[in-house]
RNA sequence: GGCCCCAUCGUCUAACGGUUAGGACGCCAGCCUCUCACGUUGGUAAUCCGGGUUCGAAUCCCGGUGGGGUCACCA
């Protein structure tokens, strides 16, 4: 029988959860469901100087937001330090580890001086074979690795990559304050873990031979590997920070919705015939990650919007609802929950012209309380000429009882007819009464919504601030 | 700079030796229409360059060029 799959994610708590490294969590998390695998969460927090709970706390909150759960963890890298130093014991008992006292501004002028003739900024070795006592002081372990030959790499993305064994570094495994470092930290725990698959980004496929190598030494089964390509800014460079937004709470506070931003995600380096929408369970069934391209991809927020847009329109508007309250009460709309069935109409109005939660509730705005009218559109629209009709339509409202938008457009039209004239003509005066603005959703949406009170109020209001012009 | 990866419209991608190089976002225009949108129809726009291999190359090979990643007592 074969070995069941564990995969996992394994994020640094130094910051927010980055767009990329989510997507990281998605590929992991996908592939683990697909194969009846298990995902795992692990925080590697050997840094405990740039470590945080708060980020924990980030990474946690932004994973279950996007609906990405894990079946064991978090485990903590800063509760597991004696496994580490169980390894590196074993490594130095076996002589594929050693002491270096070189201290880091050694280490660093070092450095230089070997760039600055054209070699490779590697470890020179100096403390490689140093005899019994021949250097003391405060000491950092390096991994003595294997200097000839080479390493390959059989990635699951980018196929058979060669590296030269003679290009490679003696990593430090462990630090003179006796923290193990990520190198080592990440092997241990996968090996240990049972992970049989590490899908991670391409920015860590030059660390995958000097890990192999420490699986080797360690007498570690190697796992395979699976190097994404990464996501780019416009400028074509790793995106960060620097590029706007880049963390998963940025996006969700510009009222992105997870589906849409699994959905962009997921299309990243990777299609299926001519689709755009995925939701979840149709990504389990198609996607695969033999299927991945090799290059990166830049990360386009137009996209994005769009497709966010078309999720606004296909999930039930009662969920709409639910997530557009966070985004009310922010902009102090409401303070207590309000009727859902009035929310609904809400949302069935504006969710063919919002492209985000922000958006949409923004655009909510008249419904909740009355505003100052647009000055552009008051002075076209709210003239005196206008007003006696303006008054006619109020006194026709007022006479209906059904205050539905197909009757209300029937009985409208009805009385326009025998009028003679067109809907066009007072569509725009009304409008600017009702929603204070020269766009808004449709007119007899906005009645319904808004009930016949209101409406007829701001009827009244609007002919009112015509006669005061 | 060393090592490694990558290369189709501006962007995301399809075409896995034979297509007028397809779709999507964006942009432009028409239609729909009570406005704005949605929707819909059409348009704009690409195989990085040079050599091979082949009857035939976006596709395979080699070499350039370009872009990216990585070279820490960070992960």
């Amino acid at each position: 029988m074969k070995n069941t799959v564990r995969v996992r994610f394994a994020p640094s708590p130094t910051g927010f959860l980055h767009i990329g490294g989510v997507r990281t969590a998605l590929y992991n998390w996908i592939f683990a469901r697909q194969h009846q695998g298990k995902f795992i969460l692990r925080i590697e927090d050997t840094d405990l100087e740039r470590s945080t709970d708060e980020a924990i706390d980030w990474i946690l909150n932004g994973l279950d937001w996007m609906h990405l759960d894990w079946d064991e963890g978090p485990y903590r890298q800063s509760d597991r330090f004696d496994l580490y130093q169980e390894q590196t014991d074993r490594l130095m008992a076996e002589g594929k580890a050693y002491r270096c006292y070189c201290s880091p501004e050694e280490l660093e002028a070092r450095r230089k001086e070997s760039i600055g003739k054209g070699q490779p900024a590697k470890y020179d070795g100096r403390c490689r074979d140093l005899k019994e006592g021949e250097r003391g002081g405060e000491h950092t372990i390096r991994f003595r690795a294997p200097q000839e030959g080479s390493v390959i790499v059989d990635d699951l993305i980018r196929g058979t990559v060669i590296f030269d064994e003679t290009q490679m570094d003696d990593l430090i495994i462990r630090r003179s304050d006796g923290s193990p470092t990520y190198n080592l930290t990440v092997v241990v725990d996968d090996a240990l873990m049972g992970i049989t698959h590490v899908i991670r980004g391409e920015d860590h496929l030059s660390n995958t031979p000097r890990q192999i190598q420490l699986y080797e030494a360690l007498g570690f089964e190697v796992p395979r590997f699976a190097h994404m390509a990464l996501i780019l800014g416009p400028d074509r460079e790793k995106l960060s920070k620097r590029h706007g937004a880049a963390s998963v709470s940025e996006f969700r506070n510009m009222g992105y919705l997870w589906e849409a931003l699994i959905n962009y995600l997921i299309r990243l380096g990777w299609s299926f015939e001519d689709q755009e929408i995925f939701a979840m369970e149709e990504i389990l069934e198609k996607w695969s990650l033999d299927d991945q391209r090799k290059s990166p991809s830049v990360f386009d927020h137009d996209k994005l919007e769009w497709l966010n847009g078309q999720w606004m329109k296909l999930l039930p508007p009662e969920e709409i609802g639910d997530r557009l309250l966070p985004f009310l009460e922010r902009t102090g709309l409401i303070e207590q929950e309000p009727d859902r069935d009035w929310l609904t109409g809400i949302v069935i109005s504006l969710r063919e012209r919002s492209l985000t939660l922000v958006e949409m509730a923004e655009k909510a705005e008249f419904y909740f309380r009355e505003l100052e009218y647009d000055q552009e559109a008051a002075e076209k629209f709210l003239t005196a000429d206008m007003a006696p009709l303006l008054e006619k339509t109020g006194e026709l409202l007022a006479k209906q009882e059904k205050f539905a938008q197909e009757a209300l457009h029937g009985a409208l039209r009805a009385f326009l007819d025998a009028e003679g004239i067109k809907l066009k003509v007072v569509a725009q005066p009304l409008r600017v009464a009702l929603t204070f603005r020269k766009d808004s959703p449709g007119l007899f949406e906005v009645m319904e919504v808004l009930g016949k009170e209101s409406t007829l109020e701001r009827i009244e209001k609007a002919l009112e601030w015509i006669r005061n012009r």
